[in-house]
RNA sequence: CGGGGAAUGGCGCAGAUGGCAGCGCGCACGGUUUGGGACCGUGAGGUCCCGGGUUCAAAUCCCGGUUCCCCGACCA
């Protein structure tokens, strides 16, 4: 490709807002425009990288039996995957209700349910690459979190769990040597609520917004929302009475501490939620009244999670004080006779610390009083026990007890393993040797291809700009053309272009009549791994001058070696990739 | 949706107190340059976000709206 007929131009400056290095430089490079909030043109050097990242994730696929197939994007909205406001529905000209697709699950259920019969039909893995649109709350960070961006959602299938087991290892496996090849550096960490197992593949940096605890001691790494952690227990004490006690101005947990002399973990607090998505289901919405220790904070994923409920805002003063508690010095004591007052079904849910921690100090229900030793169980019940605590910077970690630390990052892939009773819900069932019917195991797995593209360039740039990776570069080599006053240089260039192309190199070819200063600045932007230069200085040093994006050095090479040279030097650089060397951040 | 900012040639910005719409970069043409964003000259390019209002006069003041950006809750 010349240069000079490139479809898209390079900037000197980024646009005005732009934060994150990804975006500023994907923008000035020319690889990517905004068309809109979190929606992107991908010129034809994004395009090229994209098609490069999806040949690995392909090839990684393919090496353990996933086929190939396509669902479309558009979905009846029952099957589209997204809850509540996330999805885009739209009604098409017989009112049916459709919606743009944010998950395949139920679409490749759909599937599943008509074409798997028979065990001999499994396991299986089925995998396709498909524009996706979810309607963010806040898309920033440009590719990192857009609202359509491109997604390979793989799905396996298994007769029972040891199938699954390996299909999971295997998927785990193959993304692990992706991200290797696009020489991306990953964590994996635990994602799953409970007993579910599911995983998130996270490339950390300060820009991303997927909260991680990790321990540095056992290498356990869980996503925040799913992290549990060993809670320092109450000593165990006997139970003492019930006293009241005015706390003037102690609304908030650290007031109250401080007014007191007392830690923090020897209180309660309350905190006040509304489950809402029953509301849409045509059932009533609920107010969830949670009691937890005042030395620990509500994780709402556990919560939700907990309540079986996916859609949990705040709770309002005024909805607190409709169900009757009050705000800043509410008590779970006494909560009994004031719920049948409340407008909305009452839940109330107890971290499973509270229990374990004797003569808690919780609010009174009355505007500046506590009250001194509330005990679980004797003054007051839950419906619900469970853990609901986020786990946080310096808290113990659940293997080893090290403290954990919290860090950011972005998840580029995902796995998660359907349980057996998505399946059912789901129908899929399929008839074993002996004629029984058995729910199909299902896993599922995807990989953001454009956010991973856009982690790349986060991970591999420097102040001058992108420097890809050859696995994903849009092209190997950047061939620029300095046109001494003769014009040989140019001639040669030209030659060498097409020896290059010839030998099936991938060239981006500089013939601009630009002046030096520029054709180098716009290589280093758009950071192609191996820049050729064919000028009059190199031609009478004797041939033309290679330099690596990713170093320094600059070396001359005959003419009549070039072609074989930039294979070699191509090819070095791929090893080193495979080899790992391309991880180090 | 809550809170904060912004909107002026393609991009980045300036434009007190209302009075000819500007600068840098980029773009086009001519010339001089050719190893790190060169120089000289000429030129094109504007619904000053939209709608209403105040005024002799609005980019500027007032009202309403739209879009974008930043901070929180959702997400590959």
């Amino acid at each position: 490709m010349r240069l000079s007929s490139l479809f898209g131009v390079t900037l000197r400056e980024a646009p005005a807002g732009v934060e994150s290095a990804s975006h500023q430089l994907l923008l000035r490079a020319g690889f990517v425009r905004p068309i809109g909030t979190g929606l992107f043109a991908y010129l034809p050097l994004a395009r090229r990288a994209l098609v490069k990242i999806e040949h690995v994730l392909r090839e990684e696929l393919s090496a353990i039996g996933g086929q190939e197939m396509q669902l479309p994007v558009v979905l009846p909205a029952e099957l589209a995957g997204a809850a509540g406001a996330e999805a885009a529905r739209f009604t098409d000209r017989k009112a049916r209700d459709l919606a743009l697709a944010a998950s395949w699950e139920a679409a490749i259920a759909e599937v599943v349910r008509s074409e798997i019969r028979s065990h001999r039909q499994l396991p299986q893995l089925v995998f396709h690459v498909q524009s996706q649109f979810r309607d963010e709350l806040r898309p920033r960070a440009g590719l990192l979190n857009a609202r359509e961006f491109t997604a390979l959602q793989a799905f396996a299938l298994a007769a029972d769990d040891a199938g699954m087991q390996a299909q999971y290892g295997a998927l785990r496996e193959a993304w692990l040597r992706a991200f290797r090849r696009c020489a991306l550096p990953v964590i994996m960490v635990e994602a799953g609520m409970g007993d579910a197992v599911a995983h998130r593949f996270v490339y950390l940096t300060p820009e991303g917004e997927d909260e991680i605890v990790a321990c540095d001691a056992c290498g356990y790494a869980a996503d925040r929302r799913a992290a549990t952690f060993r809670k320092p227990l109450g000593n165990a004490e006997p139970l003492r009475p019930i006293e009241k006690v005015a706390t003037p101005d102690a609304k908030t947990i650290e007031a109250l501490a401080r007014f007191l002399a007392i830690p923090r973990r020897k209180t309660a607090k309350a905190v006040f939620l509304v489950a809402t998505d029953d509301a849409a289901e045509g059932r009533q919405a609920r107010f969830v009244f949670v009691v937890i220790r005042g030395d620990m904070e509500v994780n709402t994923a556990k919560l939700a999670a907990a309540l079986g409920t996916t859609d949990l805002r705040p709770a309002t003063d005024d909805e607190i004080r409709a169900a009757g508690a009050e705000p800043g010095y509410a008590s779970p004591v006494g909560l009994a006779e004031q719920i049948h007052r409340s407008p909305l079904p009452v839940v109330v849910v107890v971290d499973d610390a509270v229990p374990a921690s004797p003569n808690l100090v919780a609010g009174a229900n009355v505007p500046g009083y506590h009250l001194l030793n509330t005990n679980y169980g004797r003054d007051y019940t839950a419906h619900i026990v469970a853990d609901i605590a986020a786990a946080g910077e310096g808290d113990a970690c659940p293997r080893c007890g090290a403290p954990l630390r919290l860090t950011q990052g972005v998840a580029v892939g995902r796995m998660r393993w359907l349980s057996a009773s998505y399946a059912e819900a789901m129908r899929l069932a399929y008839r074993t040797a002996d004629g029984a019917s058995r729910p199909v195991m299902m896993a599922s797995a995807g990989v953001g291809v454009s956010r991973l593209l856009a982690c790349i360039a986060e991970a591999h740039h420097d102040d001058n700009g992108l420097i890809w990776p050859p696995s994903v570069a849009p092209y190997g080599v950047h061939l620029v053309a300095l046109a001494g006053r003769d014009g040989d240089a140019l001639a040669k260039a030209e030659a060498l272009y097409r020896d290059l192309q010839r030998a099936g190199i991938e060239v981006l070819f500089d013939d601009r009549a630009e002046s030096p200063g520029v054709k180098f600045a716009d290589a280093d932007l758009i950071g192609l791994p191996l820049r050729v230069t064919v000028a009059p200085k190199s031609l009478a040093a004797g041939g033309v001058e290679f330099k690596r994006r990713d170093a320094e050095a600059r070396e001359i090479v005959p003419l009549g070696d070039a072609v074989e040279h930039a294979r070699r030097m191509l090819d070095q650089m791929a090893a080193e990739v495979e080899a790992g060397a391309w991880h180090a951040l």
